[in-house]
RNA sequence: GGGGGAUUUCCCGAGCGGCCAAAGGGGGCAGACUGUAAAUCUGUUGUCACUGACUUCGGUGGUCCGAAUCCACCAUCCCCCA
């Protein structure tokens, strides 16, 4: 199977604009394309990896990728699909962002000699004159047809600023200057990116009078019609140190039955075939899928080693199985009053809860267990010898922690 | 440049000078039921030394015994006219 077909299958193709010449060009794996990436966080997140995928996805059919850090617009802040704009950063810790991004990608994309680049857009973007570009770039654009756009339609209401207006034209403008230095005729992102995207395809037509194209990426979305990738409004991160190894297998082990065979299909690597099997389940089998889906992506984004130590962890707390892996945390000396700790405290020292009112909760509500004992007096504390051994402590269902002793 | 409106807790949103840590909804968390799912039901959701105290209603000052609520100035945003 072709690429492209498989792409097809996966589910993964939001639009296009070519279906032909984007089918013949990939699958002939001698194209070149890029994805940008706007550093606005320092660490990428659940919803990049599935960009970082395709890239793969499409490298490894021979095609030549280029990951675009969207240094220069980032600067400017794209106000596709959000209802106010987005807080300005500063140029460091757009610089830092980027740099962390880099360090990320390079785990998923091989950047070996002339398999892939890796670029960014603030080299130029940057360097533009107002004057030059309005009259070189700016020219082309038509005011009236940009705003029929749909990432700026949403914005009518609430409010849209000439800065973000002109998001739309940098990224039009990095994918001429991709095309015309590097030779990229392709660009791919998220579905949101589709009006940005054939502002370029329009550009490189007026400047080049040339055909460039462009294809989106299905949204993860789930049941609810609701973005994947967020917990309680907060990414997912693929920085172990953002989002634990544990905690994002958790997200994917979690997911709705509706949403595992989309999730699986999207975005891990298994054979179509081996996915197609696992269709059919139902029920209490569908678990099995979830395992899998979760392991799969841990295994991709933090390697094998730390995916089967989250597997290893979740089996030990959710079914039997031995306790070896649990992250861990450790309480020194000043932690202890008269040689003993109360419970609430090292609720929150383990950070299971925010603040010692919400500790408090969880205990009154039953969601408090130590070595399996649920614990019911709010004023109950742990000696130190207890905890020289080490004692696992648990809140509801799902979150737990080794609290242990040090000297 | 002129005129009008807004800013409340994680989000939306109600708030009469004291009965306001602030209605209601969403979300979150916990419990029951389950399959670590969904749906449903219950409880909870500012902090702490938790029968009490403290800090919060864009910012800074003021009036008052008492301010989220009244006044002044500042900031930000929205709408209408130019």
């Amino acid at each position: 199977m072709q690429i492209y077909e498989e792409l097809v299958r996966r589910g993964l193709i939001a639009q296009v604009t070519n279906e032909e010449e984007i089918k013949n060009l990939i699958n002939n794996g001698k194209a070149v394309f890029y994805i940008g990436f706007d550093c606005t966080a320092d660490s990428l997140t659940a919803g990049h990896f599935m960009a970082l995928t395709l890239m793969k996805r499409l490298q490894m059919a021979g095609n030549k990728p280029i990951a675009l850090i969207g240094g220069g617009t980032t600067m400017i802040g794209d106000p596709s699909g959000r209802t106010d704009m987005r807080k300005m950063l500063t140029k460091e810790d757009i610089d830092h962002n980027a740099l962390c991004f880099k360090r990320q990608m390079s785990k998923f994309i091989d950047f070996g000699e002339d398999k892939a680049m890796m670029i960014n857009n603030a080299d130029w973007l940057l360097n533009l004159n107002y004057i030059e570009l309005l009259r070189d770039v700016g020219a082309c654009f038509s005011v009236n047809r940009m705003l029929t756009a749909e990432c700026y339609k949403q914005r009518m209401e609430k409010g849209l600023s000439f800065l973000e207006f002109n998001y739309m034209i940098m990224q039009s403008y990095d994918f001429y200057y991709l095309f015309k230095n590097y030779n990229c005729t392709l660009q791919f992102g998220g579905d949101d990116q589709w009006s940005n995207m054939l502002g370029g395809t329009e550009l490189i037509r007026r400047k080049l009078g040339k055909d460039a194209n462009a294809m989106t990426i299905t949204l993860l979305t789930d049941s609810q019609g609701k973005k994947m990738g967020k917990t309680a409004g907060n990414a997912v991160w693929l920085d172990p140190n953002k989002t634990s190894p544990y905690d994002f297998y958790q997200y994917w082990r979690n997911v709705d039955d509706a949403d595992v065979l989309k999730c699986i299909r999207m975005l891990t690597f298994l054979p179509l075939e081996q996915i197609d099997e696992m269709d059919g389940w139902e029920g209490a089998k569908l678990n099995q899928a979830k395992e899998i889906l979760a392991y799969e992506l841990t295994k991709t984004v933090h390697g094998e080693e730390e995916a089967n130590k989250a597997q290893a962890s979740a089996k030990a707390l959710f079914g039997s199985g031995d306790e070896a892996d649990i992250p861990s945390v450790a309480l020194c000396e000043d932690d202890f009053t008269d040689g003993v700790v109360d419970i609430p405290s090292i609720l929150v020292k383990s950070g299971l809860v925010k603040s010692k009112s919400e500790a408090r909760q969880a205990i009154l509500q039953g969601g408090v267990t130590m070595d399996g004992d649920k614990i019911t007096d709010v004023k109950a504390t742990c000696t130190k010898e207890k905890l020289t051994e080490g004692v696992l402590i648990r809140k509801g269902k799902k979150s737990y922690m080794k609290v242990v002793y040090k000297a």
